[in-house]
DNA sequence: TAGATTGTTAATCGATTAACAATC
DNA sequence: TAGATTGTTAATCGATTAACAATC
């Protein structure tokens, strides 16, 4: 498995969906121009894109579906259901836990973390834990994947719990930099700053009316 | 106000908060190098983010940190208190409507909408209301930012009644890409995907160990 | 003043796009 | 076969970084 960037994985999660958007429509198969066109990029880009992962399809005859979606399955590890811990209970932790998207994407949420006792509640249908549990929970489950959804104040002292615990990945909703060493990756993802920035273009716009470029 | 790209704008947004970290641990004046080194990024981004915007610093004696705040406030519309609506009353939508961290950013958010009945409940700190009133209310406030937390399969059918209300800019949590004319700005948060690709670098990382660039 | 930091230009880097030969 | 699409290389584009003269 080849190590790409950010960027390139998650147009792939952007193909995986268009592909099945198309398969459901009934198509077998695909060309780049039609799924640089439903995910905003150019058809080379799709093209380089799959050639990175070794992916190919048909000189004349486009891309199978499902072959193509089995190929980026695999390498987007869809293969397997993912397991992922929700750590807090607050108010963005308890909305995760009850949010159906990730169901039916192969994560699946399998238990939540809080140092609150009024939180926690182990005859849930997605049990809310005792922080001091999440290491032993991690070890037996074999858990490697959490979202981090404390208090900005205690994130980074909570991440490094994780991090000692065996979590190899982190999705940070804390307005934080976590500073992390090699052995756990994070991405973020900061609330108040996407909303920062949308209000900026909305503002500029009423002045110098230019798009800015999508994610 | 110059329009520049969605990356500067979350930097300067980073710088901010740094900022304003440093101000409250008893510092006056700050060196790019300093803020480069608690944004992540290097010395000659951060002056050349400012210099873009055309905000100077001393030669010698670096960045007063209140005059700068003041000026990347103004950039960034905090001067005056945004106000922003939800749509959508769902796990996601009530999450946010709680959630404390706009508070204190100059983010209000003063309304949430959405079309059961159920889930309307005008009294509440922050009433939530019938999805039909959005358009009056927005009117009304002088509302031009949205956060769009619906199901999928309405997602582009409210969009366009946003739009239509006049609003001019969506953080849009649903995973698909909205079809937008250049009157509204749209922000994609999609948490299926980031967990994806979070994922992915976690597999990858267990036969390759490199890192991915951070967001 | 000497030394350190800015502001800006030029160089580098990486990602995206265009182009086109290969070929089904 | 003729025509259309891939796979890949080269060109382009934009963003980041290095470097350094200006100067406080």
């Amino acid at each position: 498995m080849i190590m790409k960037n950010r960027k390139v994985i998650s147009r792939l999660s952007k193909y995986k969906n268009a592909l099945n958007r198309f398969k459901a429509l009934g198509f077998a198969k695909i060309f780049s121009e039609y799924l640089a066109d439903f995910v905003g990029c150019t058809s080379s880009q799709v093209r380089k894109d799959f050639s990175m992962f070794g992916i190919t399809g048909n000189k004349r005859g486009g891309y199978n579906i499902d072959q193509l979606l089995e190929k980026l399955n695999i390498i987007l590890g869809k293969n397997v259901v993912q397991k992922v811990v929700i750590v807090g209970a607050g108010n963005l932790g308890r909305a995760l836990l009850n949010y159906k998207g990730f169901e039916n994407d192969g994560i699946r949420i399998v238990a939540c973390f809080d140092i609150d006792p009024a939180k926690q509640n182990a005859n849930m249908r997605i049990p809310v834990l005792p922080l001091e549990e999440l290491p032993s929970f991690v070890r037996i489950n074999g858990i490697e994947t959490a979202v981090l959804a404390v208090p900005d104040l205690v994130a980074q002292e909570v991440f490094d719990k994780l991090v000692k615990a065996g979590i190899k990945g982190v999705l940070n909703f804390a307005p934080i930099r976590l500073r992390t060493d090699a052995s756990c990756f994070v991405s973020n993802i900061n609330l108040e700053m996407e909303l920062e920035s949308l209000i900026y273009f909305v503002n500029a716009s009423e002045h110098a009316p230019l798009a800015p470029g999508d994610n």
